[in-house]
DNA sequence: ACAACTATTAGAATCTGTTCTAGTTTGCGA
DNA sequence: TCGCAAACTAGAACAGATTCTAATAGTTGT
């Protein structure tokens, strides 16, 4: 309903406010990163970031806004490697899977965090920006360049879908009802029936 | 890490402790069908129940076990309900489109409960037939009558893959980011490229 | 019937997310 | 520089889930 400027990054006033909101999500992230959510207390967090309580809800009107923001980060580092690392493969569903499976390893890597993290935010009441960026980053390499806005609603779809076949991969990984192989399969399944002449 | 006998309904030793149960788990459906889980408080249910907060807690040990219980008996009839009318459509990715819609509208009848189901089966720590079931539903609808133990690795890929898609458009439903024709579009598109040739 | 054990109860206590209050500091335009 | 509005701080207060306690009631085996 309302906009704040505490998940986009924008309107920030002053160098300093850059670099609180910067301890902050680092702060919380460190705390996820071992805990899981249970650990990245508000209180907590804020005492590490060195910011009083009123602060920390001042940048982040709720827990779970905290949570995006620092998903958002992963997800920056995902499109960074991407963009330093591009998928080469030849078609467009075999760099889909690619990237998913950067992704997944990358996820692999600090499950506690993980699992805190795709739980809160399905969890979430609020949109929160995972989807969308995701179904972008999938658009992106897989139908040369198209950005979410420029495709076409049934490639939205389709690169939306494959997301969420992706995203209840991770889940079940997380109860331990997957392994990387099996992931790797359905998704080169669902890619290559999803995204062939997308 | 236990497996506690609250869930499963086995295990209960006298009528009372079963009529006790029962009071309990349909006042929580009843709280939860209006206000949603915010509602379902727990101190509520077992004053609603007639029942110590205390014992609320010996039954079930956390209000989540409390949501999966209230939905497991949604599920039951919504999956009753389903076998009672099979589609009678032509293609395999047809009908699984008319058994996904009928469910989806099923849950729209009572958009709170739906948000507590959905919500409370993706975050369950434990595995809930929910996601096999489901699988299982789509294979028998789609390809002539297979179960899941007789379906090729390829099969239960792609039903799950569809199943995926279709909780996640839930999901976004819940959120208001879909309307009804939005999410039986992207369950067409999508069922048409996964379960064709199955 | 008796003892041991388990279930239930009312209510206090704890924990953590969130809100509120009152006072202090900071940035900035006049 | 002055003054003001916004940002910040410490800490109390509040809300709802969960846990704990001490006492009572119910069940079961002998």
């Amino acid at each position: 309903m309302d906009s704040h400027a505490t998940t986009g990054g924008h309107s920030v006033r002053t160098r300093s406010q850059h670099q609180r909101r910067k301890r902050i999500v680092q702060a919380a992230a460190a705390l996820a990163s071992r805990g899981g959510v249970e650990a990245m207390q508000m209180r907590t967090v804020a005492e590490r970031a060195g910011v009083a309580l009123g602060t920390l809800y001042r940048y982040f009107p709720s827990k779970m806004d905290l949570v995006v923001a620092v998903v958002g980060e992963e997800i920056d580092l995902l499109e960074n490697s991407i963009e330093r690392r591009p998928p080469g493969a030849a078609t467009p569903s075999s760099r889909a899977v690619d990237v998913l499976m950067r992704a997944t390893r990358g996820l692999m890597r600090e499950p506690e965090l993980a699992d805190a993290l795709i739980r809160s935010l399905i969890m979430a009441e609020v949109q929160t920006p995972f989807g969308d960026r995701m179904t972008g980053l999938l658009l992106r390499v897989s139908a040369d360049g198209l950005t979410l806005e420029q495709a076409s609603e049934e490639q939205r779809d389709l690169a939306g879908s494959l997301a969420s076949v992706w995203v209840q991969e991770l889940l079940e990984m997380l109860r331990g009802r997957r392994t990387y192989d099996q992931i790797q399969r359905r998704i080169e399944t669902a890619a290559s029936r999803l995204l062939t002449d997308i």
